[in-house]
DNA sequence: TTAAACTATTTGTCAATACAATCGCACGAT
DNA sequence: ATCGTGCGATTGTATTGACAAATAGTTTAA
């Protein structure tokens, strides 16, 4: 609709970052802000590269980043808009920490198991080990404020298992893997439902037998190598999973 | 590795389907079929355009498509490689049907419930309706051959709540919509988990309080404007969420 | 009056090119 | 033997240019 060059002003031409990032989160930041709210019609794509004095792929692909993550929506035709109905964040590859920190929910960790096993067939088959070299097995309680929230059980592969029980209360799994030098570019993952088990009961101070949200999931890093494999279990009343999907 | 280009024989170089798309679903068939296993590392862009006597950004946005959707992986220096690790299909913007149908589940539906009535407050917020026109409610069981698999219970829009019983028992809700002319864009759902009520316990065979996995879903169109809402319960024996993320 | 045809606008697709950044590896210096 | 250094290979970023296709609105014709 209108010309929000100024939103644009001093993009780093010469800097480590991609000039189309830029402007994507700029653009962003402006919807999350309500500076755009939903409707809004962005100038066409020839004149917003006019403005900022770049080419057309460029801000194009800027525009595309946005739209894969369900932000805005293109026309042919029409043009460009902001997406109707407040988008949320959607599922990413991050850690349940990273998300409870962000949201200011004041989380703690309590280590409850930690130690070097022969990994089971599952764990065998999930982490794709080739010898049965002992893995390290680990269960956390996941706290916000006194409140637990999950059950966190997880096995990491022989080269990352030498993390401590100490490290794993003060810090996230995924930023120890990550201080490694793991990547975790892909993952797969399942999200279901089942009663909980006596000791998920007691942790979660409600009967064995009532509703817990599981997630199991398999991190792969950039050669393809499994870097962790977790079982976790969510008291329903307290977390559920949020996203936002596009057709394309 | 090796060279593919027997696999890119006859494109369609001014049929109405993109260049790029032809590409991208020739080397997706070639992953899922086995042709290109895991690990496999395809040859570089510019060989590859070469060879398919296109130009490089075209090759690379095909390849950018796979990328997105988690069944390649590019590495600056190295090259392009097939990812590890079974990829399975990702949560998409798609019916329960459809997904059965594919799998080969012999769906069926039963209609419970169809009804015009005036929405409650959390439908008026979830389809962002203006006033208090009735809108079709409907709830309908999910089976596969004899077997309850979810209680799929659904609010749809004034415009699109001409919609019969019997319609719904022959076809899938998305496809009537689609056949309406709804174009189903961006949707946001949330995924949890809660003890089964009395009805729903009745309809799995399952004492009520016994786990269900939930998922409620609004899909909005084009336009942005609210298309459907939906609330879901899911026998957490007969269903779970797969999906694969990755990270950019 | 109504329907068809045209037009302006805007995104979609594709090409050809240039240079930058990163990675693995071989080679060489210490 | 070990640690850098440099080089080739490969993807990442960005520009410019051209034409196609879809949409909404306007004008024209029946």
């Amino acid at each position: 609709m209108e010309s929000f060059q100024s939103l644009f002003d001093d993009l780093e031409r010469s800097g480590p970052v991609p000039l189309y990032f830029q402007i994507a989160r700029r653009i962003e930041g402006a919807i999350e802000s309500g500076m755009l709210p939903p409707g809004t019609k962005l100038d066409n794509e020839v004149k917003l590269a006019e403005d900022l004095k770049l080419s057309r792929p460029t801000v194009r692909r800027a525009i595309q980043e946005l739209v894969t993550s369900g932000l805005l929506v293109r026309r042919r035709g029409i043009g460009t808009q902001v997406v109707h109905g407040k988008i949320s964040r959607k599922v990413e590859l991050s850690s349940l920490l990273d998300d409870l920190t962000r949201d200011n929910m004041n989380p703690s960790t309590v280590v409850l198991l930690h130690e070097l096993v022969v990994p089971p067939g599952d764990v065998v088959e999930a982490l794709d080990l080739q010898d049965s070299t002992p893995v390290l097995h680990i269960k956390r309680l996941r706290l916000t404020g006194n409140d637990p929230i999950a059950l966190l059980e997880n096995y990491l592969p022989p080269e990352l298992s030498d993390i401590s029980a100490e490290q794993l209360e003060s810090q996230g799994l995924y930023q120890l893997l990550r201080a490694k030098g793991a990547t975790m570019r892909v993952a797969k993952q399942r999200i279901g439902a089942r009663a909980a088990t006596r000791e998920e009961g007691e942790h979660f101070g409600r009967p064995a037998g009532s509703p817990v949200l599981t997630m199991t999931r398999t991190v792969y890093d950039n050669g393809g190598r499994a870097v962790e494999f977790g079982v976790h279990a969510y008291l329903p009343e307290m977390y559920s999973f949020e996203m936002t999907l596009v057709d394309r």
